[in-house]
DNA sequence: CTAATACTCAATAGAGTTCTTGAATATAAG
DNA sequence: CTTATATTCAAGAACTCTATTGAGTATTAG
């Protein structure tokens, strides 16, 4: 059967993919990189690994169509190939969270306080804010932000979090969201908060479901 | 920052289950078991590799927490671990289709008609459908067939297909769907009806994407 | 033109992965 | 109790991947 060579040759493509998503440091990097566009030098020093290190990472997963360059003066930015590449990243934190008894563990101990660690669900949420209960964050890149975001929420990105941590007063509830309902941002997000006294949770579910959710969304012009 | 080591297990947690989608083998693997439980042997012949190198394979899906066992007898049978891998599967399918052109050439040389290889879309289906002008294949495993179905579907698992290719006839259109819109199932359906001449193509989606855009849907009780 | 910067390339040691082989274990059948 | 069947375990050869090192290339700044 001449199929089953296609299949082979197609699986061995798939499998390119997965070797890419295969290592933790390359999953630092497109983690950094679904932050938005940045040069090979800053990963490196964001990531911890030596540039020639990050440079040989960064082919993988442009070979692998995961991400892309663009080249500009003696710098070379990458950024995520695409936004199926951020669902797919999504979806292996989700299948990790519902199937991996170890990451449901981490994250507990991490975000410490277990009984607050509830998220809130959108619902609540909405209702919440109209009644300005709570701030609402965004801790998407800027241009995320600006394509669409929940009502009254405010863009501080992960990056710029902890120069603004003053601005938020210690009697305010703030439900941080991100992209998915596994993004990682957003755990960071509250984790930072809650570490500095904070009454912080997390959005059930990230700006997406929301929009999908038909609920209420503003955009800057 | 105690953060970063956090960060990094979580990552390292993640790289499991992208190590384990990294081997074509194991896609293989993989794929057989998206449609339906099946036993360590039966997987090794259908895979052709050697039954200790299969049970090892799944060993490394169980641990990465994509895949279960049953064991019963002297029989350890293997299942998908839930429908959030399928889902993982097919974002995978669906980067590769989107960001390497290897797999869109190796789709388009294996489906070889080209003209006739557009999939058709949803609506056209229903109405050819209701005109009688197609026969609507469904390949996906008994059990999610009888969970809900394209009206006046067929089914017809694909490893049963070859025993009943003469049921078809060679003037009637045949449209083959299964799961997601990258089932790797449906092309292969048609390109099997194809090479014994029949009018056969692809839905543009699958059956989780017919349902969630209202269309109707039978069940059988 | 020279130096500095940003990145890539090539070679390599060490670690990890794959597949094979043969033995070990568990269950069922005679 | 013995044998057959299904699976797992353990060890090892061949191979691949990761991170490091030092050199090489391209672009900009002085």
């Amino acid at each position: 059967m001449s199929s089953s060579s296609f299949k082979h040759d197609l699986f061995t493509q798939f499998a390119r993919i997965g070797k890419a998503l295969g290592s933790a440091n390359r999953l630092k990097i497109l983690e950094l990189l679904a932050q938005g566009e940045r040069s090979v030098e800053s990963l490196a020093k964001a990531s911890d690994l030596s540039v020639a290190n990050t440079s040989q990472h960064l082919q993988q997963l442009r070979q692998s169509g995961l991400a892309s360059a663009r080249k500009q003066g003696q710098s070379v930015f990458y950024r995520i190939a695409g936004n199926e590449v951020i669902r797919l990243l999504d979806m292996l934190h989700h299948v990790a969270e519902k199937n991996l008894a170890d990451v449901e563990r981490l994250i507990n101990t991490f975000l410490t306080v277990r009984d607050s660690l509830e998220p809130i669900p959108a619902k609540e949420l909405l209702e919440r804010v109209r009644k300005g209960l709570v701030i609402v964050l965004d801790v998407r890149p800027r241009e995320e932000f600006e394509a669409g975001h929940i009502p009254n929420a405010v863009n501080v990105p992960l990056e710029e979090l902890e120069q603004n941590l003053n601005e938020f007063s210690p009697d305010q509830e703030v439900v941080a969201y991100c992209r998915g309902p596994h993004c990682i941002l957003a755990y960071e997000a509250v984790a930072r908060l809650r570490k500095k006294g904070l009454k912080a949770r997390r959005l059930a579910d990230g700006y997406p479901e929301w929009m999908s959710a038909g609920l209420p969304v503003e955009e800057t012009k």
